[in-house]
RNA sequence: GGCCCGUUAGUCAAGCGGUCAAGACGUUGGCCUCUCACGCCGAAGACAGGAGUUCGAUUCUCCUACGGGUCACCA
């Protein structure tokens, strides 16, 4: 069959218009000249709308295994399915994954493509694939078929019936035996076609196959004439994955496990194209909890799916991407704990210690790693990055912070930088309503003093304060005047008789703080009291001690 | 339904024939403390079920159950 006249004669018949062979493209796109070890991945989405969470997911992967080994990393939009494409997509893949501080080597950009292996759209390879789709009818390993979606319904509902396997296969192969007379007179009458794999797979066969992560599987061989090449003449995904990965010289291809039950399809292309099989890591699925059950994490159904989601939600890009690297690699935990300080790209990411099981989304989790990433940041870093999302996100508040830079840092500094930093901050679209009091516009106290306080103790509390205030105390004085002050009205200084005996005083020193607190940040909850003052000023400090005396 | 993948606490997970079955998040008790946020010390909480192999199974094999994925001219 191989190469038979006939077969050379349908190959023009079918495509008049390629005139260039594989060995052209092998030349064009040699292998990569890299150094040992190398590997060269692609995140390969397609531009159907925002940017997935899985898409992430597996960027990550393929970012961390590339520029760990010298490798290359690039970007190919999969715009196979014209359908389904939307305008602008491929800004949003370049922008999300911008913002999650994923660079590219090479590939797809806003304007034009950058790289030696481009183009990098799908459907600006039409030549290439219908090259190799050639020489495959050439070679006997593919043939038109000029079957309606009827036909194939109909071949469906027998199968159905007999209880046979579904698809296009042996005897249901309507035009798997076309002579090349009715194959040119169905092309004389206009008939559309597409092109499918004449395959040699039996169907009780069985093919070895490994997965990096998964390990050594046994598929069932792949029996089904698939699609190839559409009647518009663009490859279906699987045959396009197959020559694209093999000219750009991929080396290891990372997708989602939903990839699993087609690939015993992909290995049997490469095999009968002489081609050598990339490695393979087939991602399990994030999922999500929902009641009793869990489910694959759904682009339409949950917010969390869409980046957007955490880039609004305030969740700093880093945050997400330490939290996926927890998810993938559980040593990540550990390696972090020791290296506090390093950057999440010196951490060696190893494919072989990925979970091979679905992991359920973890917001808590995310959160806490949110939180202890902003304890460690400088005031300035937090204020950069709360400024940032804040002007897309919050553009009043945006305002507010950036009208005096220095004043807003003085603000976020309050517990920063020793070891054991405060961690009131879990994303920056806490910061509003963290460090509201602080700003006129925003102040809007509520004064609630502890309630087993006479109106007078309150207010004898306030009245003395102001009279021994003084702005530049340090923080020993500062607290030395409550004390004076707490034990002047009868209170309790000390905390532990206090507790002994609570009967034996109408107060302790903590109510008075309390009542200063309340009184400066109009909360019963702010971060240090002295620190709060000394940013306020003496003119605002003594404002507000008075402000609240009014209201008793 | 066929085929494939999976199954250790509420969640993420170590474990790779002999462990009192790590750790983290969450929950919770306490300590510290001028509130809060930290931090520290504790607690509760798991090998889906059943056979087999073995002196011994969380670990190996098989079956069952459950969960997920996929069966397109979508990726």
């Amino acid at each position: 069959m191989e190469c038979m006249p006939s077969n050379l004669r349908l190959a023009e018949l079918l495509f008049p218009h390629i005139d260039k062979t594989p060995e052209y493209y092998e030349t064009k796109y040699p292998p990569r000249n890299l150094p040992e070890g190398a590997i060269v991945t692609r995140i390969a989405p397609s531009p159907t709308g925002y940017i997935h969470f899985g898409n992430l997911y597996g960027a990550l992967i393929d970012e961390r295994l590339a520029h760990q080994t010298g490798g290359v990393f690039y970007l190919r939009i999969e715009n196979t399915d014209q359908k389904r494409e939307v305008e602008g997509a491929v800004e949003q893949i370049l922008d999300g994954l911008n913002k999650f501080g994923l660079r590219f080597d090479e590939g797809a950009t806003e304007t034009k493509d950058r790289g030696a292996y481009g183009p990098y759209r799908q459907r600006d390879r039409a030549e290439l694939y219908q090259t190799i789709a050639k020489d495959m009818v050439k070679r006997g390993l593919a043939y038109p078929c000029f079957c309606t979606e009827e036909e194939l319904e109909d071949i469906r509902k027998a199968q159905e019936k007999e209880g046979a396997n579904f698809g296009y296969y042996g005897k249901w192969a309507k035009h798997a035996q076309d002579t090349p007379e009715q194959i040119e007179t169905a092309l004389r009458e206009g008939k559309s076609f597409v092109l499918r794999l004449r395959s040699p797979g039996r169907e009780d066969g069985k093919v070895r196959c490994r997965d990096l992560v998964k390990g050594d599987m046994e598929l069932p061989e792949n029996f089904n004439d698939i699609v190839l090449l559409k009647s518009d003449g663009i490859p279906t995904y699987h045959f396009a994955h197959v020559i694209d990965d093999h000219f750009m010289r991929t080396t290891h291809v990372v997708r989602g496990e939903e990839w699993l039950s087609t690939f015993h399809y992909h290995l049997q292309l490469f095999d009968l194209l002489g081609w050598q099989r990339p490695v393979y890591i087939h991602t399990p699925h994030m999922l999500k909890q929902e009641g009793a059950s869990k489910r694959k994490l759904s682009k339409r159904k949950d917010p969390e799916a869409r980046l957007s989601f955490y880039l609004s939600e305030g969740y700093p890009a880093e945050g997400v991407v330490e939290y996926l690297l927890t998810v993938l690699n559980s040593d990540f935990e550990d390696w972090r704990k020791k290296n506090p300080d390093l950057s999440c790209s010196d951490f060696r990411f190893r494919p072989e210690r990925m979970g091979t099981a679905g992991a359920v989304f973890d917001i808590d989790k995310l959160r806490d790693i949110s939180r202890t990433l902003l304890s460690r940041m400088s005031a300035e870093e937090v204020y950069r990055g709360t400024a940032a999302w804040a002007k897309e996100y919050a553009p009043e508040f945006y305002t507010l912070l950036t009208r005096d830079p220095a004043y807003s840092q003085k603000i976020l500094s309050i517990g920063r930088g020793g070891p054991k930093p405060r961690k009131d901050l879990t994303v920056w679209s806490d910061v509003p309503e963290y460090v509201d009091f602080f700003f006129e516009e925003t102040f809007d106290p509520v004064y609630l003093f502890p309630d087993h306080l006479e109106q007078e103790d309150i207010r004898a509390i306030l009245d003395r304060y102001v009279q021994r205030y003084t702005p530049d105390d340090d923080q020993q004085i500062w607290f030395s005047k409550i004390r004076e002050l707490t034990a002047e009205l009868g209170f309790a200084a000390d905390m532990k008789a206090y507790k002994a005996d609570p009967a034996a005083y109408r107060g302790n020193v903590s109510d008075v703080s309390m009542v200063l607190r309340v009184a400066v940040t109009g909360k019963t909850a702010s971060p240090d009291t002295f620190a709060v003052m000394q940013i306020l000023g003496k003119d605002r400090v003594l404002q507000r001690l008075n402000r609240a005396k009014e209201v008793l």
